[in-house]
DNA sequence: GGACGGTGTGTAATCGATTACATTCGAGGC
DNA sequence: GCCTCGAATGTAATCGATTACACACCGTCC
């Protein structure tokens, strides 16, 4: 069923067919209802990768995902799909699955011409095929993390800020021994989330070396053996801040079932707000991300980007916000020095 | 940056490219290697859509999802996404965000020749624009559930199977009254889910009316309502069995949170496995499904069918597995009946 | 009556790759 | 030397939509 059907079904030119449909203001009415008949009578829809090699755009948006697994992301992406959705776009996912080497396919994707422009939620820069997916000059845009130096919108909450509050809170509470669950160093988000953490238990006088860090990876595994190298320990920590929810469940679980109690013994506190957080026993206190709407005003950004009314490189900055749970209270007396 | 410029630099015919990228034997050496210079020095990559409108495909796959945010569809995406990744395809993700109305958007890409199958994880047929999905002459796959009466390969776990064996494992710990938080009745799976309990209970001789049935949706919410209206009740079950993880998670925090004790004053069962499963407290016991494996099959049962080498109508089952938690246990003596 | 303008429609070029068919060329057989 | 055959390559049609351009028609105005 092509457009050619449809034209000598209605007795007219294929030209006035695609009037009728795109532009029926340009058609005479009789025109135009017989075309429309015609497509309701065959049930014909214009087919897409003709449109696309015409019209030089595909209306596909290529979400580029460190891990589909993480709730966190998930959420992202709703908000993601519900903004494009409104502007007629899909979106093609891009899973890295937290392995690098597979940036390389979505590079090569992109640079196919397959989509109109890259959502880019990895907090680096896509490289593969000896070329970086910046330099394509497809419109890119980033959320949950700004990447240094790239000339595009990103969409990000305010990580440093957010863990000084992180610190404040538990420096109100009287801890004074810290433990911190780290992400992969070159992340930013952790970067930031780190700093921010010292930096607010700087301001208080405390230096770093009141902060025992556990390297890892933004997920569940992690969890678990910062939490084995915690149980461990000779001089426990009484306050923990984990970079993500996920290793801050696994972290707690983890301790829990050694018999430590939460938050009697040790104060934990998580970074993401995915709703899991209220589900665990005790409920986690956390910094909320306002995961939908990083996802749509990302969205946003890259359709802005799209057709050119974008502004290039800027920052847009959504709040992070402390949800205080049951997982932190004050340290118990008898064992704080 | 076309064929064309590429047939030019390399001083041959884009006949000679297409071919020399596509057939390389087809090609002198000396030509051939004239050509991948051009590729290389230029970095051209092929456009998709002309490739797609003359070879009347697009690599691309539509999954129908019902919801993203459940970790349980996540897992099987990642699985489809190894397998079509593989073969060189990508996909377009339609999240209906169990919204019924959002289907006619998807069965619209699909009519419009933008995918080259259909992989279905939703338990029922997408309609929309007046017609069903299954009537589009795409190749079409089910995961997760089993559409009666479709002509496509269905790759699902034994809800009914898995449920009888719930139930034999609360009867065998004791249990005599059961709660049961139910997904939305035109559930596939719930359907099979409930009668595959009310099966192992009814061969020990026990009649539904001693299951209590909370209607709801496959999320969290529904499992908050069903633990509310458990605490209110005067003669509570001993054994409640949530028809997935989520309800079972939500359940049990709302009981916990009312200082109901798990499992000693009452077990839960949940369904699917998902990891956070094994990081609330207590512990939850659960039918694992092998999500990650229901997604891989699903897809080489997709390819299958695009390929031509599908047999259509067929349903793959694959073994899901009592996970014991430690959320069930033995009712206590001095309330039991 | 002729020039003009606006409306509606059709013809054909176009997007960029693939591929059927035609053509060229050289080697080898007679 | 001529013919045949196969390998290598080129030419041009093709996929299906959009749209620049041309044209036909009709009413208006001088």
């Amino acid at each position: 069923m092509t457009i050619q059907d449809i034209a000598v079904r209605a007795g007219v030119s294929t030209a006035t067919v695609s009037r009728a449909l795109a532009n029926p203001d340009f058609v005479s009415a009789k025109a135009r209802e017989r075309v429309l008949r015609a497509v309701t009578e065959t049930g014909y829809t214009p087919n897409v990768a003709a449109r696309n090699l015409r019209a030089r755009r595909t209306m596909i948006i290529l979400v580029v995902v460190p891990n589909l697994a993480n709730p966190f992301f998930a959420e992202v992406l709703r908000g993601i799909d519900d903004e494009l959705a409104e502007a007629g776009y899909d979106m093609i996912i891009g899973n890295l699955d937290n392995r690098v080497e597979r940036e390389a396919r979505y590079v090569k994707l992109a640079m196919s011409g397959q989509v109109d422009g890259v959502l880019n939620l990895t907090g680096r820069v896509p490289k593969g095929e000896g070329r970086a997916m910046s330099d394509l000059g497809l419109p890119m845009a980033g959320i949950c993390a700004r990447v240094p130096g790239q000339q595009s919108p990103h969409v990000v909450v305010d990580d440093r800020t957010s863990s000084v509050r992180v610190a404040e809170h538990l420096l109100g509470l009287g801890h004074r021994r810290f433990g911190y669950v780290s992400g992969p160093n070159e992340n930013i988000n952790e970067v930031e989330r780190y700093a921010g953490f010292l930096q607010g238990l700087d301001a208080a006088g405390i230096g770093p070396d009141a902060v025992i860090r556990w390297p890892g990876e933004f997920n569940l595994a992690a969890g678990i053996r910062a939490g084995q190298d915690y149980l461990s320990l000779d001089e426990r920590p009484t306050a923990v801040y984990a970079a993500s929810d996920e290793m801050a469940i696994a972290f707690m679980k983890t301790v829990l079932t050694a018999g430590v109690k939460v938050p009697d013994e040790l104060s934990i506190v998580g970074f993401d707000g995915i709703e899991f957080a209220r589900f665990v026993e005790p409920t986690l206190t956390t910094v909320r991300q306002p995961r939908h709407d990083l996802g749509r005003t990302g969205a946003r950004a890259i359709l802005e980007e799209i057709r050119g009314k974008g502004s290039g490189e800027r920052v847009i900055e959504l709040p992070g916000e402390l949800i205080l749970g049951d997982s932190t209270a004050p340290p118990m007396v008898g064992r704080e020095g």
